[in-house]
DNA sequence: TTCAATAGTTCCGAACATATGAACAGTTGA
DNA sequence: TCAACTGTTCATATGTTCGGAACTATTGAA
C-alpha cells in the first residue's frame, strides 16, 4: 500500500482547495474535521447527510481532501487519523477557509428553513 | 437561441461557486470582472493567461459562471455585457468572495515569483 | 432588402474525471 | 495462525468537460 501523500503548503492551491470543497460530501467531512478540532477516522462518515456513502468512494473523497493540502491523514494502527492543516492554510490564504466554512454554515441553516419550515407566529398558511 | 439563464439569489449555492471557481480560466475571467467594476463581454478573453482559449469552450466558462449566479448576462446587440454579482453574494455568504479573490491574488503572486525570480542582491546565484 | 462581418451558442465526438462493487493489504487481538 | 476490521486499489460504468464545426442573432453597409 503506497503512503499517504500529503503536498506541501507552498505546492497547496486555490483552485485545489475550491475544487476539493465544491463536493457537497466533502465540504460537509471536511467542516466537521475543522469544527471538532479533533481528528477523526474515515468510518465516522459512511453515513454522511443522511445517506450512506459506499467505503471506496469514501476513501477517495479523503484523498481528494488531504492531495488539496486540506487535511493531514496519519496512519494510527488499523485506522486513519485525520486533521485539519487549517493553520497553515489561514497562514497562506488568510480567511478562505473561515469563509468557506462560514457560507456552508449558512446555506445549511437555510436549507433546514426550506426543509423544516417553522411556523409563522401568527396569519394564515400559505396555500 | 435560448435566453440567458440566471439563478436567484436564493438558489446560489456555495459547492456551485466553488465549483465555477475551481477552474483556472474562470477565476482569471471572474477576477477581472471583478477587480474592474465595470462590464466586459465574452470575446476580451479569447486569451487568458498567455493561451488561446476556443470561443465555444469560452462561452461554456461564461455560462459555468452565469448559473453559479457569480456573474450577469446581458445581450447588447451582438454582444454580451457580463458585471458580477459581488454584492448580492456578498449580502448571502458574506466575506466568500472576497478571500476567494485575494486568495487568488496571493497565489498568482507566488507563481509569478517561482516563473520570473527577482535577482537576490548579493550572494551567487543556485547552480 | 440583401449581404458580410461580428459575437456567442449549440452540437457532438473524444478525452478526461468520478463513483462504486469486488478484491486486496496491513494491523490487531483471540 | 487466523478472523475481523479499516482502509486502499482496481476495473468498469457513468458523467463531465473540451474544442472544432455548424448554427443563430444582430448590426451596418451596399
Amino acid at each position: 500500500m503506497r503512503p499517504l501523500f500529503h503536498p506541501s503548503i507552498g505546492d497547496v492551491t486555490v483552485e485545489g482547495i475550491l475544487h476539493a470543497l465544491a463536493d457537497p460530501v466533502r465540504v460537509a467531512i471536511y467542516a466537521d474535521i475543522v469544527g471538532s478540532g479533533c481528528s477523526h477516522n474515515c468510518s465516522n462518515f459512511l453515513n454522511v447527510s443522511e445517506k450512506t456513502i459506499p467505503k471506496s468512494t469514501l476513501s477517495l473523497h479523503f484523498r481528494a481532501l488531504r492531495e488539496a493540502g486540506l487535511i493531514r491523514s496519519e496512519r494510527r494502527g488499523v485506522e486513519v487519523q485525520n486533521t485539519s492543516r487549517c493553520s497553515e492554510i489561514e497562514n497562506r490564504f488568510p480567511g478562505l477557509i473561515p469563509a468557506i466554512v462560514n457560507a456552508h454554515k449558512i446555506q445549511s441553516q437555510s436549507e433546514s428553513r426550506v426543509r423544516h419550515p417553522r411556523r409563522r407566529k401568527s396569519g394564515r398558511q400559505a396555500a
